[in-house]
RNA sequence: GGAGAGCUGGCAGAGUGGUCGAAUGCGGCAGUCUUGAAAACUGUUGACUGUCAUAGGUCCGGGGGUUCGAAUCCCUCGCUCUCCGCCA
C-alpha cells in the first residue's frame, strides 16, 4: 500500500509513474487526496468535540471532589451533548476512511525509474543471457515424456490421490526433489540468509499484510472451516514474522530463507504450456526473503540477484535475466527482475525466479519499521526472490541432459543425490 | 471435544469509575565514577494521528453499550494459557 503522505505531497509524480505501469483509474488518486482532506477535517473537528468534553468531565472530576455538587451538576447537564456530537462526527469518519482505505489499496506500487515502459511480457529487457542453449539430439523429447519413460514422477498418480497439479516424485525423481531443496538451503546459509521453517498455513491478518488479499483470494485454497489460506508462497510467512515489528536499526539487513512446499489455484489455465511440471497447483520452493535499511534495498536487489544467477550457474543451465516493464510487473513491485531458463526440448524459457524490491509497499501494511538517526519511525525496505522454485529446474535439467546413458545430474548435486544419472 | 483461568507499555507485573498513558521491577538509552569495563548511583525511556511548530485527539485483545467521565461496570466476538480427553 502507498503512503498517503507520499501521494499527497507527490501527486504528479504519482500518476506520472502509474502510467508506467499501465494503471488505467488515474481519477483515484484525485479522489484519495481528496478524502484524505476531508479526513482530517472531520478528524479535527471530533478533536476538538472530544476535547471540550474531556475538559468538561475533568472539570466535574474536580469539583465532586470538592464537595461542589451543584456546580458539578450544572456542567453536567451541560455535558451531554458531547457523546452525541463525537458518535455523528466518528460514524462520518469511519465512512471516508473505509472508502479511503478501499480505493489507496487499488493502488499498485510505483515502480522504479529502471523500469521499462511496456504493456505485456513483450515489452520485457533483457539484461544479460547466460550459457549456452544445448543441442539436442534427434530424438530427444520434452520432459514429460522423460518423467514417464524414467518412472521419477507420476502425474497420473497424483491425479488419483488428489487431483490434476499434485505431482506423484518417485525413487530417483523424489530424491532428486529434496537433493535441491537441500542444495538450496546450504547455498543461501553460505551467503547469511538464516534459514526457517514456518507454517504452510496462514490467518487472513498475514495474507492482507504481504499483500495476497484483498487481490489475489482466487489464487489461494482458503480452508474456510478454520478460516486459513495455504501459502502460495514462503514469502507470505516469513514477511510476516516481521509484522507489526519495530526492528533496530543494526539488525539490517534481516535475511531469511525457508522451504516450503507452495499451493496456487491457478484456475484457468490450461493447454501445451502448463504440461507436465511447468504449472502445478502444490510445488516446492526455497524463497530467500530480505528486510533492509531504505538506502540499502537496491544494492540488496542486485545482489539477490547475482545470487540466484550463481545458483543456476552451478546447475550448469543456460538462463537469462530479464527487467519486468512496467505492464508485467506485480501489482506490488517497485523493480522486478524474472530470471528464466532455457528447456532445450520445449524450446522455450522458463521462469524459475522472481527477485523484487517492494519498497515501502509491504511495509507499510506490515508496519516493519525502525527508529531511524533522527529519532523517527521509518519504513523498511522488504524484497524477496525465488532461490529457486524446483519444478521448472527439474524440467530443464530433464531437457537439457538427455543423453543416451540416461539424465545426466550437475556436479553440484551428485553429493546431495549419491547418483549421477537418472536412468 | 469437555472444564477453568486470563488478555495492561520491549518484557514481567500493579491498577479504588474521576488526580491513569497508566505504579514498580527488569531491559534500553544518556551521564557520574573508572585507564577501560563491570558494579553502584543519577537521569531518561510507548505507539498512532495531527500542527510550520505548539496545542489537541486516539490507543490497556477487537467491537458495541452504561456514564458528564471507563483499563476499571455490562454485552459480544477473538485469542492465549492450564487441567482432562484424543492423538503424530
Amino acid at each position: 500500500m502507498l503512503q498517503l503522505n507520499y501521494i499527497r505531497e507527490n501527486r504528479d509524480k504519482v500518476i506520472e509513474r502509474l502510467g508506467v505501469k499501465n494503471f488505467k483509474e488515474i481519477g483515484l488518486v484525485d479522489e484519495i487526496i481528496h478524502l484524505d482532506e476531508q479526513r482530517r477535517k472531520i478528524q479535527s473537528e471530533s478533536d476538538a468535540v472530544s476535547a471540550e468534553a474531556n475538559s468538561s468531565a475533568k472539570k466535574i472530576g474536580e469539583l465532586m471532589r470538592q464537595g461542589k455538587k451543584e456546580e458539578a451538576e450544572a456542567i453536567k447537564s451541560q455535558s451531554s451533548g458531547y457523546k452525541e456530537q463525537v458518535k455523528h462526527l466518528t460514524d462520518e469518519l469511519a465512512i471516508v476512511e473505509q472508502d479511503l482505505n478501499a480505493k489507496i489499496v487499488q493502488l499498485p506500487n510505483l515502480p522504479h525509474t529502471s523500469v521499462p515502459v511496456g504493456v505485456s511480457a513483450d515489452d520485457n529487457e533483457v539484461v544479460l543471457e547466460h550459457g549456452t542453449i544445448p543441442t539436442l539430439a534427434e530424438d530427444a523429447v520434452s520432459h514429460w515424456d522423460l518423467l514417464t519413460k524414467y518412472g521419477i514422477v507420476d502425474l497420473e498418480l497424483g491425479v488419483k490421490v488428489t487431483g490434476a497439479g499434485f505431482p506423484v516424485y518417485k525413487g530417483k525423481g523424489a530424491r532428486l526433489q529434496r537433493a535441491l531443496i537441500n542444495f538450496f538451503l546450504d547455498e543461501a546459509a553460505k551467503v547469511g540468509y538464516e534459514e526457517v521453517q514456518v507454517p504452510i498455513m496462514v490467518n487472513e491478518a498475514s495474507a492482507f499484510a504481504t499483500g495476497q488479499l484483498p487481490d489475489k483470494e482466487g489464487q489461494m485454497y482458503h480452508v474456510t472451516h478454520d478460516d486459513l489460506y495455504l501459502i502460495p508462497t514462503a514469502e507470505v510467512p516469513v514477511t510476516n514474522i516481521y509484522r507489526d515489528v519495530i526492528v533496530k536499526e543494526e539488525q539490517f539487513p534481516i535475511r531469511h530463507c525457508a522451504y516450503t512446499p507452495c499451493f496456487r489455484r491457478e484456475a484457468g489455465s490450461y493447454g501445451a504450456h502448463v504440461r507436465g511440471l511447468n504449472r502445478l497447483h502444490q510445488f516446492d520452493k526455497v524463497e530467500t526473503v530480505q528486510i533492509v535499511h531504505p538506502d540499502q534495498s537496491y544494492a540488496a536487489l542486485e545482489e539477490m540477484n547475482t545470487y540466484v544467477q550463481s545458483l543456476l550457474q552451478k546447475l550448469e543451465l543456460p538462463y537469462r535475466v530479464l527487467r519486468l516493464c512496467g505492464g508485467d510487473m506485480s501489482f506490488t513491485a517497485a523493480l522486478t527482475y524474472d530470471l528464466e531458463v532455457y528447456s532445450a526440448a520445449q524450446k522455450r524459457w522458463l521462469e524459475v525466479s522472481s527477485v523484487s524490491n517492494f519498497e515501502t509497499y509491504q511495509s507499510n501494511r506490515l508496519k516493519v519499521r525502525f527508529k531511524n538517526q533522527e529519532g523517527k519511525m521509518q519504513l523498511a525496505h522488504t524484497l524477496n526472490g525465488s532461490a529457486l522454485a524446483l519444478p521448472r529446474i527439474v524440467a530443464s535439467l530433464l531437457e537439457n541432459n538427455q543423453t543416451e546413458k540416461g539424465i545426466r545430474i550437475p556436479n553440484v548435486l551428485i553429493p546431495y543425490t549419491g547418483f549421477e544419472y537418472i536412468d
